[in-house]
RNA sequence: GGCGGCGUAGCCAAGUGGUAAGGCAGUGGUCUGCAAAACCAUUAUUCAGCGGUUCAAAUCCGCUCGCCGCCUCCA
């Protein structure tokens, strides 16, 4: 079995052949610190997550390096309106990032530069770029040549022609090309300010990217990745610069992912439709946002509703409790008894595993690969409620089996990593915090009740019942007596 | 205007040439005094529409309609 990897530049999908055996570096634009994280940056991190998770779990040695930008136009915006520093506002944010990334059980990258910390290279870069005729100074600013690199346009399928004729940009005077980008600009006062051959001034956006990659990862690399609103113009610009500089092939593959939408509208500032990492993970938990996510192809656009948090919810529920109820199954059956499995689910369970990977193989289909394993409940399930008093043994065996492999899979995924009785008492603990009744008094009710029903005063019996069902406790009359539960959404 | 993507059941979503995974909701059932919970079963002769290629198409090609994105900062 070999990974498959959609790749923006070719637009196919192609198999994974490292630069170096066994080992993949893996570069992923980060965000540009100057506001708290929304639900988009949560896709892009938790789709990067599952990529380097899944590749660590085929057996890659994975060197992961996403960047912060700390310096940018946004940045010194938003400074100035808060009155500060953008030293301290872009710190302030990536604190920010860091504990949402926590909170979403994000693993972190191996390394995570920012661009003011590189300033030595990213010079260095420019200036070579210079040599080769790639730039230009004109007075305080260096701009990219566009026309001196003969594959602008590649990644994104454009041309030089096609982007002029409907160029929403303003002209500026100062370049030769339209199409020309900063890679230093001249400060303007009160703005930070580093030392340069070309006098005070700041990195362009697109530089850092370059300058950082190529120290840590090297001229090559195996993966690069973003959202798909990256592909132009910082993709597209980063290669210009950095196969401009050193000739070799920047990047192997290039990995781009969906925008999370609303109401089928991408999510921006500019429309006021976007909801913060905090606000969601406040109403919903941090698995059930991750499960929604992978419940999409990375690629395709992702319709966030509170009614699709919802279902994600439920899913979790259901992967849990099959989980948990199978170890409470004896761990001893039946040597004796004949195996009461169909051969076909039998054998749906023995290839969950293998099934699994080839979606995964491909192209990181989560989506398919979470249905795998919700078939794998499905039956697991069935198997299940059909055993007999005394269970043969063999399929007690087949029943663990099938849920270890669901748990190591969902755990390529970083998801159902909880103890499965553990994570459904908390679930109960939690929404029980928010109900107006206490345990005490629902035992309470369940012993007027029970009463009640000895005299089989089923009128009075329901009434309670359904009093205890408004507040969200669920009563279950079983052979030992009534036990409760909080009714889950 | 240029480039790209999408349209599969009530909703979400896989499937890219061999006869429609999975989830949520609904319905029926097991259980129960009746319920609830849990579990099981079931739910698309059909994949936006119309043509074409093929023994065979949701999958390939063409056209039409609808939606979205990029071309400016953006995950």
């Amino acid at each position: 079995m070999n990974i498959e990897i959609y790749n923006t530049k070719t637009g196919r999908k192609s198999p994974l052949v490292t630069l170096e055996e066994g080992k993949i570096k893996l570069y992923v634009c980060g965000i540009t610190a100057y506001d708290y994280c929304h639900i988009g940056h949560a896709r892009s991190a938790l789709v990067f997550d599952l990529i380097v998770r899944y590749l660590r779990f085929r057996g890659y040695t994975v060197t992961f390096v996403r960047n912060f930008t700390d310096i940018d136009d946004k940045i010194i915006k938003r400074a100035q309106e808060q009155n500060t520093t953008c030293e301290e506002l872009s710190q302030r944010f990536i604190t920010m990032f860091h504990e949402d990334m926590a909170s979403l059980g994000i693993l972190p990258p191996s390394i995570e530069p920012k661009a003011t910390e590189h300033l030595p290279e990213i010079i260095g870069l420019i200036e070579e770029l210079i040599r080769k005729g790639l730039a230009y100074q004109v007075d305080a600013d260096v701009y990219y040549r566009v026309t001196g690199f003969a594959n602008y346009g590649a990644l994104s399928g454009r041309n030089l022609e096609e982007m002029q004729a409907g160029a929403r940009i303003a002209v500026n005077e100062k370049k030769e090309h339209p199409m020309d980008f900063a890679l230093w600009k001249g400060s303007k006062p009160g703005e930070p300010t580093w030392e340069s051959p070309w006098g005070p001034g700041r990195p362009g956006w697109h530089i850092e990217c370059s300058a950082m990659s190529r120290k840590y990862l090297g001229n090559s690399f195996d993966i690069h990745g973003g959202g798909k609103d990256l592909i132009f113009p910082h993709h597209e610009n980063e290669i210009a610069q950095s196969e401009g500089a050193t000739g070799d092939e920047f990047v192997k593959y290039w990995v781009h992912h969906g925008f999370v939408t609303i109401k089928d509208e991408k999510m921006s500032k500019s429309l006021g439709n976007f909801l913060t990492i905090r606000e969601v993970i406040a109403q919903f938990a941090p698995e059930a946002l991750r499960l929604f996510i992978f419940s999409t192809h990375y690629r395709n656009p992702l319709d966030y509703s509170e009614t699709a948090l919802l279902d994600a919810v439920a899913g979790l529920n259901r992967l849990y409790t099959c989980l948990a109820e199978i170890e409470q199954l004896p761990a001893t059956g039946n040597d004796q008894a004949a195996s009461a499995i169909s051969k076909a689910d039998r054998e749906k369970i023995e290839t969950l595993g293998e099934r699994f990977l080839k979606a995964m193989d491909n192209d990181f289909n989560s989506a398919q690969a979470l249905g795998h394993l919700f078939e794998g409940v499905k039956i697991l399930n069935k198997i299940r409620q059909h055993l007999p008093g005394k269970p043969a043994r063999l399929d007690l065996q087949l029943l663990k089996q099938g849920a270890k492999t669901i748990r190591e899979m969902a755990e390529a995924l970083g998801l159902l990593s909880q103890e499965p009785t553990l994570y459904l008492q908390k679930e109960q603990e939690k929404i029980l915090k928010t109900l107006s009744v206490t345990p005490e008094e629902i035992e309470k009710f369940i012993t007027a009740r029970t009463m009640a029903r000895e005299e089989k005063n089923w009128a009075l019996a329901d009434e309670i019942r359904d009093q205890l069902l408004n507040q969200g406790i669920d009563l279950k009359d079983g052979p030992t007596g009534t036990t409760w539960q909080v009714k889950l959404p």
